[in-house]
DNA sequence: GCCAACGTTGGC
DNA sequence: GCCAACGTTGGC
């Protein structure tokens, strides 16, 4: 199983709002890079993510899990874009800041340190256990 | 609100 | 195929 993060303005997309849909999901859609667009091409349904909120919070709020493999984007008739559909799993004990994140020699390679506007990125397993450590939430 | 970093577009 | 111009993102 595969580890990733999702990136979300709260003001458009929050975390309440992927919660509020339940384990139905929703799709990740509105990505427009290439790069994020072929992270979620290789996600698996049962891979595991973090749940990141810019701008304001700057911190990962929860995990969400993949429920549905890539497939055309339905807010674009551009057959270029696809997205995985995603639901919520558990919300983090404590969020974890980007802060925490950058102050934590163990988070030196994060995609998120190294390349902040990537929307889409992998988290390796190690990351993902500091992280939830971090944020005393069961990383299961 | 500013600005640096990055990705995309389009003219040549 | 290169590169300048432009738009967007996201941290500060």
């Amino acid at each position: 199983m595969a580890y990733w993060l999702f990136k979300s303005e709260p003001s458009t997309w929050s975390w309440d709002q992927q919660v509020a849909k339940g384990n139905a999901g929703e799709e990740w859609d509105g990505v427009r890079n290439y790069q994020a667009r072929n992270f979620m091409r290789q996600m698996q349904i049962g891979d595991r993510g973090f749940f990141y909120h810019s701008q304001k919070d700057k911190a990962i709020v929860g995990i969400v899990e993949v429920c549905a493999e890539a497939h055309s984007d339905s807010t674009t008739d551009d057959e270029r874009w696809e997205c995985v559909d995603i639901k919520a799993v558990r919300p983090f004990a404590t969020p974890v800041t980007l802060d925490q994140i950058k102050a934590d020699e163990r988070l030196a390679e994060m995609v998120l340190v190294k390349n902040s506007r990537l929307s889409v990125q992998p988290v390796s397993d190690a990351e993902w256990q500091v992280i939830c450590g971090l944020g005393q939430t069961e990383a299961d």
